[in-house]
DNA sequence: ACTTATTTTGACACAAGTGTCGGTTAACGA
DNA sequence: TCGTTAACCGACACTTGTGTCAAAATAAGT
């Protein structure tokens, strides 16, 4: 048998790189078969179609963004869990530009592709809940105040993932900025 | 001679529902036809093609949106303008998801998308640095903290317009909340 | 009613992406 | 070395959106 000129780390790689820099509906297979060497036909006999590639490159990395938010479960106040949390996204950040793909994705091309997205929603909502459990609980341990609705913080705390990096700060540094903004505010009036 | 068909409030109506709607890859001039009930040639008479479309519309709304702006140019504090610059933003919210669609229309499809896409650019910097300005500015009425860049409190800035209102509230209230969540921080401890 | 100027239209040729399939290539074991 | 077979490839038919143009439709003046 020939030996494979396709590796699937490469392929997801490229897949990423394409879907962040020509978009959704700019990504397609002639341009992914330039990129990896081979013949646009190749990558049909490991994915039937754009859909199921995206998809599958979507469960893939989301996965790995679970893996690691678990792996820091056993952690201090409600307030450091949230911005460990917030390291972890911002350092995965393709996430939250891809998550933005997924309405653009016909779900009805297969219903592989159908049950992938019903997944990749199903673990953005329990993503999302999970920040806001912990803001309830910070709420609690008076943390966070508590005139504001917690899933209105939620969506605070999640669109700050997303402010763009200009000056490309290491992400440990840049989600310390941020989640200090988003903690005291641009006043900068700190708690006792 | 034939009545117009086309009335030019319901193009730019229509225009900026689909691209909001099916993204700027999604939109054509098919399903711009039919939504105005006209064949698809007859735009051709008023638009050379979907670029000029777009960008005329884009233009047209960052217009609406700078005369607002400038309306309310004699003001108080530079923080108060900050408030009242967000409520003018979060109601031309789409401005922000339509900008974002600026990297994907092809420059070189006519001379004249080209200059209209520069046009929004130098428009778009020109939003931005007013917006540091101000920051700037409250920063040494000692309104704003001093202790972080004026460059990456402006992107949280115009992030904050992106929060979804998923409860639809008028956005007057809702900017309001938002600025300040934004001022405060999550922590909300208050200046005195 | 006839002419004229303007707007609208459907049809055509073209461009780009999709999915399939018969055939070619090349590693490996007998 | 030679057959087997997984992996790869090029070509074909199909779909969808684009831009153009000659012809048809329509309102207004004479």
């Amino acid at each position: 048998m020939a030996k494979r000129k396709i590796d699937f780390q490469d392929l997801m790689a490229e897949t990423e790189r394409l879907l962040l820099e020509k978009g959704y509906d700019g990504f397609h297979f002639k341009l992914l078969a330039n990129r990896l060497n081979v013949a646009r036909s190749t990558i049909y006999e490991y994915y039937a179609s754009k859909e199921e590639l995206v998809t599958a490159y979507m469960i893939n990395i989301m996965n790995r963004l679970t893996a690691e938010s678990e792996a820091l479960k056993p952690l201090a106040s409600p307030l450091m869990h949230l911005k460990e949390l917030m390291q972890i996204f911002i350092k995965y950040s393709q996430i939250h530009q891809i998550t933005q793909m997924i309405p653009l994705i016909n779900r009805d091309s297969s219903p592989a592709v159908k049950s992938s997205i019903d997944r990749l929603s199903e673990e953005h909502t329990r993503l999302y809940q999970t920040i806001t459990d912990l803001i309830e609980k910070a709420k609690q341990t008076d943390e966070i105040r508590s005139d504001i609705p917690s899933s209105v913080l939620a969506r605070v705390y999640f669109t700050a993932i997303e402010i763009p990096n200009d000056d490309a700060m290491n992400h440990r540094d840049w989600s310390e900025l941020i989640f200090q903004v988003l903690y005291e505010g641009m006043s900068g009036t700190k708690r006792s």
